[in-house]
DNA sequence: CTTGTAACAGACCATTCGGTTTGTTATTCT
DNA sequence: AGAATAACAAACCGAATGGTCTGTTACAAG
């Protein structure tokens, strides 16, 4: 009946959930321990304090889904092809979660001011996004117009994903979300010849 | 020595100095209190809680500020060019301003989820904004190409400068988030016919 | 000059938070 | 079997928070 692993786990799962949904701040371990239907003690056997359970999620849930989500649509032939899709199918996704945002993003804008820790840990990954979206561009079978800088394009796509998060938070819909999408599909094949 | 007005208006200035730094929950009434040197008793005279307080900084703060910064913008002849001049001004701000983000993009991404009050305030502006967007579209002096949604084209244009404010976050730098006006310009270029 | 009230001052309060401590139970190793 | 320890349970703590309550002071009207 008792196994750390699950245990770890649950808390783990759970506080991801949480954080993404209310921020980290808000995010109170009472909550977590009443939705794990654990103790204070299990919580701090696992993880040394709230900020380190913070860095456990980011590591260990956000990071691979981030990439896994992102990895297809960068590892094809046509990447303009493939990010249209990709962000079409973004469109598909329950309004519940497209108002949540990306949690990357949502811990960017929260806590990269405050927390060091999460600051260089979100550097890092919007680093490696660019460069998968710059090799992926590099590598387009499909020809692309010349004189682009393909880092540049690479955080513009970035950030327009993330600015338009904000448009679903704030009306609840994921309608003004969809028209981004659709602006930013019609951007992306402009980039090719 | 007693001027009521004086006071609120401090407390206006000073909530919306520490809401924009650090967010509103994570902004202290003991914080503001200290920096405008008063007391508890004064605050609550002015303002019935904290989110009042909120919405009034809103109100009387951000909101005019932040329209009379896009105005000049969208009152042109050629609000391409307007915008362009624009965002590349943005470029010139100190750092630190910049990775305080956007005071009302702060805002939609920390409490539209939490609070319905901010939220209806923030849809509010986007839609104002988006609005103004699409009528300096509309009034163009040069002409643009056809075919284009110019509300779908403001939107992702705001999305695009919502989300940079996230590169500045995370960076400490304008580096990134100077790639990405530049590659929102030319993108503005290209809806020039 | 008195009086009423707006404009404060500041002690106090309940709650919540992250975190600690002490104690108990299951499991594993010798 | 027994000792050691991992895996919890839960009471407890101090700090901080938003908010209230009781007072006091300035000022304007009568």
């Amino acid at each position: 009946m008792r196994d750390a692993e699950t245990t770890r786990n649950k808390i783990l799962d759970v506080a991801a959930d949480e954080i993404h949904k209310n921020g980290f701040n808000n995010t109170s371990l009472a909550t977590i321990l009443k939705r794990c239907d654990i103790s204070k003690g299990a919580l701090y056997h696992h993880f040394e304090n709230k900020i380190e359970l913070g860095y456990a999620v980011f590591e260990e849930i956000y990071t691979p889904a981030f990439l896994n989500m992102w990895r297809p649509a960068l590892t094809c032939d046509d990447p303009v092809e493939g990010l249209c899709e990709f962000f079409q199918n973004m469109t598909t996704m329950p309004c519940e979660e497209l108002m949540c945002g990306c949690p990357l993003n949502n811990l960017c804008q929260e806590m990269s001011g405050i927390d060091e820790g999460f600051r260089i840990r979100i550097l890092s990954m919007q680093q490696q996004l660019n460069q998968l979206l710059v090799n992926a561009f590099k590598n387009s079978k499909h020809p692309l117009k010349t004189d682009l800088n393909f880092s540049q394009i690479a955080y513009f796509i970035v950030s327009t994903l993330n600015g338009s998060s904000g448009l679903s938070k704030s009306t609840r819909s994921k309608d003004l979300f969809v028209m981004v999408i659709n602006e930013l599909c019609r951007y992306l094949q402009t980039l090719k010849q």
